[in-house]
DNA sequence: TGAATTTAGTTACAATTGAAACCATTATTA
DNA sequence: TAATAATGGTTTCAATTGTAACTAAATTCA
């Protein structure tokens, strides 16, 4: 009568850590992003953008991509949205003709101090569920698994289908 | 000679938990989509679909739904893949024609018990760089925080753009 | 009963995203 | 120095995804 359902020793879902992580953070984004949106018609990928220039004015996009793990397409594609509402300025480097250098308009500047500390917040409440020393303990692990995940992503890049 | 630079207790983008979280995801998933993809010719949600089936033969579309965070589109895409590829079968339940009883395939149960294996497997090296002891505390982090991730996406449907 | 609502699932259309081709400029090297 | 390659960034086109409208069946209740 058993009706071929799988053993404990394959895979659940719901215990598997990438399910998890996946939703986890769609759910955390798609709240932030719902924030954002609704107050300051920004998106995330524009939000990315916004806060590393806050912190490293005059960053070239390709810089931009580095520090945000977007790819170049996204950043093209965010920063001429920035540029149109006003939020950064581009100006062309003198020594290489090619690379841009973007800054926050005041304009972006404030719209960053608006957010910020709105996303923050969020962040509080999130972490909120957690210890003092869990906080701590999970900035290291996200920290180390970021890190191995890197390390396998890599991997499978160099070999994609083996025997 | 300050140049506008954020102060410190604005947000950092590389401290924020949900940039960590997304990019974590993220990378985590496009490693394990990848191998999917070369290896079986399988997407992201047709697996977790047949994953639940596995468990749980006999599901109707919307408990699918409802046990991979999926939307019903989505799951009704996946579906239909998995279908088109005789991976799972559908019947519709004699009480409720509206409902569909989906169970995998002997092809389909092999198909997830080839890549089930792998997918622990990969797992296993992502968690290599944790401690027992972390392991078992990430587990219980990760849950807390995802109960709380919901608790404020709720909030914030409620009151969308408050004052 | 039978009109109005609700529910399961699909389809259609728009917006987002990703991959590849592309342009302009700078670097390399034959 | 002329040809070739490499780099920064944008554009184009296809695939994926999200939202809303829709069909069909079941439920509610007047």
């Amino acid at each position: 009568m058993s009706h071929d359902r799988a053993p404990d020793d394959l895979l659940q879902l719901e215990r598997f850590l990438p399910y998890r992580l996946s939703v986890l953070a769609n759910t955390v984004s798609a709240t932030i992003a719902g924030a954002y949106a609704s107050q300051h018609d920004l998106s995330i990928p524009e939000w990315r953008v916004m806060a590393v220039l806050a912190h490293e004015p005059g960053l070239a996009a390709a810089e931009v991509a580095d520090r945000t793990a977007m790819d170049k397409v996204a950043v093209s594609r965010a920063v001429s949205r920035l540029l149109q509402r006003r939020r950064i300025a581009r100006r062309q480097a003198e020594d290489d003709r090619r690379r841009s250098s973007l800054q926050l308009t005041p304009a972006g500047l404030d719209v960053y101090r608006q957010v910020s500390p709105a996303a923050l917040a969020y962040e509080g409440r999130l972490l909120d569920c957690l210890s003092e020393t869990e906080r701590r303990e999970l900035d290291g692990v996200m920290e180390r698994l970021l890190k191995r995940a890197r390390e396998l992503a890599a991997e499978s890049i160099i070999r994609p289908s083996a025997t």
